[in-house]
DNA sequence: TTTTTGTATTATGTATTCAAAATAGGCAGA
DNA sequence: TCTGCCTATTTTGAATACATAATACAAAAA
């Protein structure tokens, strides 16, 4: 089973595997914001030699999960609040134009995988089982953009979204806040089903801000506990 | 005189020069949609190994302009209607936000510079110096995101433009289109020196919709020209 | 004790080498 | 002639080696 796929399927450039590696690394706070990338060790690290290695990091610092200092090698971008806030702003940029495509574009099948994904999260909610009801989230909010068909949105969104994933990892929802979510999540759901694209834009946005509060208020208590 | 600059200032990666000098000549048309980065050739041309120059190609990929065949090479990614026609939604999206954050934050220095530049590429208009109008033209579209204040905002506009502009090479603006181009620029000045947010996301909406059109046209036209 | 300077070490930047895959061309057989 | 296979060459992928810049540290001088 799979056999012939794995024959067909062609390996990786391992660069490639490197940048998702580091990626997930730098998104899980595996790697710390300002945590300098040492070349020798993430070789050893990885087994692999360092001519891949350093292709990944020109990636990453594309995608603005590190930044480059001449030759001084490589740290992992500080997560500042204004960054993040800008990058949130951007962000409910798209997932407004994304909600109005997806309005038009999305297929029923589409809804169907994206009221199944709800109901899920709402699983996850009832048992107050965070990391996966996190995790169902941003399906939920990538799968509304992927609805939209629009390919290039979905590649900047999912870029953009690196960088606040990594943000997340460190939130602690409050109840109160984690309800609200869940009842937002139930109308932006309805509005998608009912195709109402005026409606699902407010919403969306609606959505974003009280995430932008989220986000920041766990930037700022992340800063403070570390001061 | 800069002396101390100069001796201060370090030497910019290598990699860097790369990518900067192959995405113009991708810009440019210098390297044409579909034609393969022959690495020995490139590395000879730009005088350089083969190292930096594989770097620069990953952060070309990622931004777009290439595309990378796994044990074959890159090249140069071909400007479908469809990709273009995203690109610009996306765009659209974020001069939209751009235009009501730059009516809030741009300073009075940024207006007038964006006036300037305005009279500068009504000056080109008049002499049907199309390049230079060309010109004149991103850098207005280009200040006003800057305007905005919003760091990833301004990147992310600047990287998705990049493929836009390959198309722009290969437009040659009817003269009624140029002139109607020309007078909503006008509006969009009038818009941002009185501040007016909504006016000015209308107008640059508006402005982008009959862009898309002109460079989806320009497409078309190339393609039937090529078969 | 503090500062400075020279040296050793380490890490990064770039070039080169080695390996593996793809392409091109030729040859045999139908 | 055409087809299929095999080899030779080219090209990319990855690893290693070499060059250069940054850092750490120690010794000497103020």
């Amino acid at each position: 089973m799979g056999t012939i796929e794995n024959l067909r399927l062609k390996r990786r450039p391992l660069h490639e595997e490197v940048v998702d590696q580091l990626r997930d690394r730098i998104v899980q706070g595996d790697l710390t914001p300002g945590a300098r990338l040492n070349e020798r060790v993430l070789c050893e690290q990885l087994g692999i030699s360092r001519t891949p290695l350093r292709e990944a990091i020109k990636v990453l610092a594309t995608e603005g999960l590190v930044e480059l200092l001449p030759n001084r090698g490589a740290i992992v971008t500080a997560l500042k609040a204004e960054t993040m806030a800008d990058t949130l702003a951007v962000m409910g940029s798209l997932e407004s134009l994304a909600g109005e495509l997806a309005c038009a574009n999305a297929s029923e099948g589409d809804l169907a995988e994206i009221r199944a994904l709800h109901f899920e999260m709402l699983a996850h909610h009832a048992r107050r089982a965070l990391a996966e009801y996190f995790r169902c989230n941003q399906l939920i909010h990538l799968r509304i953009i992927e609805a939209s068909g629009n390919a290039v949105l979905i590649n900047t969104y999912r870029q953009l979204n690196a960088n606040v994933r990594r943000a997340r990892y460190m939130a602690n929802l409050s109840q109160e806040r984690w309800d609200s979510a869940v009842r937002e999540h139930e109308e932006i759901l309805a509005a998608l089903t009912s195709r109402d694209a005026p409606r699902l834009k407010r919403l969306l946005a609606e959505h974003l801000a009280h995430k932008v509060a989220s986000v920041l208020a766990a930037l700022e208590e992340n800063a403070a506990a570390a001061a």
